[in-house]
DNA sequence: AGCATATGAATGAATG
DNA sequence: CATTCATTCATATGCT
């Protein structure tokens, strides 16, 4: 389901297929045809930036006229395009004025790493997702897994 | 994410990992191991949904075992994965039923279908000029796009 | 063939 | 809880 497994190294599902006729689709990624990349840049053109959810539905259930599409592919195409567009334009400003400060973002977030998260979860409603707990996630030797299940029971108990 | 639509697997190689070496994990930003990732998904599909702050404790406690982590990554975590499983399923869900071919001639009782499929998204204000849209009248002239265009202007502005 | 760029996909970190 | 931004990975494509 979830999660793509993590671990080293992406294998490429060779699938050969012979596509039939126009917009050859590899398996893999989604490609775009001509025609979608053109909608999708004419909206973009048009000042559209951050489609809301409604909207990725329709522009791909539009867009699949043209070929296979899912609304998750609309969502990053303009997720990307717009994140480009400004990662572009930042380099370009620094560029233009050189400025010598070539920034380590890492000593940035030193600070913060102090606050803590309290502030998101409040005191009363605790616990209520962990009753559910099906004690059966422990199928093989995990125990590291196996601990922190027993360790969150007291909570519950 | 969810199955990528292929059969392979996919493992990003960071800095941080559990290897060796003290590493100089350049990265700013928290890169969780695999081990660490194994766990949190196992709480998660335990049914862990939002973890109140003691649970956050424990669980970056135990997972600090494996690597580098804070509170705050565990928080986050959860926060990103429940948000994203909700989000996927929203967009796999409307896009994926209609494959739309060319090839097929439509014919006029088409048009009540297109309708009822979009409707999904909101009984009161429907845009029905997008929705009615004729998917199988023009072929690739420009006419289709422009429309889009137009009917999303409205929204954008 | 190898390198360079473009771009789809993913996810950590926030913010409202 | 949703939405957004930033960064990174992975791959397809193009160029030399």
């Amino acid at each position: 389901m979830d999660d793509i497994g993590m671990s080293g190294f992406c294998v490429k599902p060779r699938c050969g297929g012979g596509n039939g006729g126009g917009a050859g689709n590899k398996c893999g990624r989604w490609n775009p045809t001509v025609e979608q990349v053109k909608v999708l840049t004419d909206l973009f053109r048009a000042g559209l930036r951050t489609p809301s959810t409604d909207q990725i539905q329709k522009i791909s259930s539009q867009l699949s006229f043209y070929g296979k599409i899912e609304s998750k592919n609309v969502f990053y195409w303009f997720q990307n395009h717009k994140a480009r567009e400004r990662q572009k334009r930042r380099r370009v400003s620094v560029t233009e004025q050189h400025e010598i400060h070539r920034e380590d973002r890492v000593s940035v977030s030193s600070a913060k790493h102090l606050v803590s998260i309290n502030q998101v979860s409040g005191p009363e409603r605790a616990m209520e997702t962990l009753q559910l707990f099906p004690l059966n996630s422990f199928s093989e030797s995990d125990s590291e897994k196996l601990r922190i299940v027993l360790l969150m029971i007291d909570r519950i108990s």
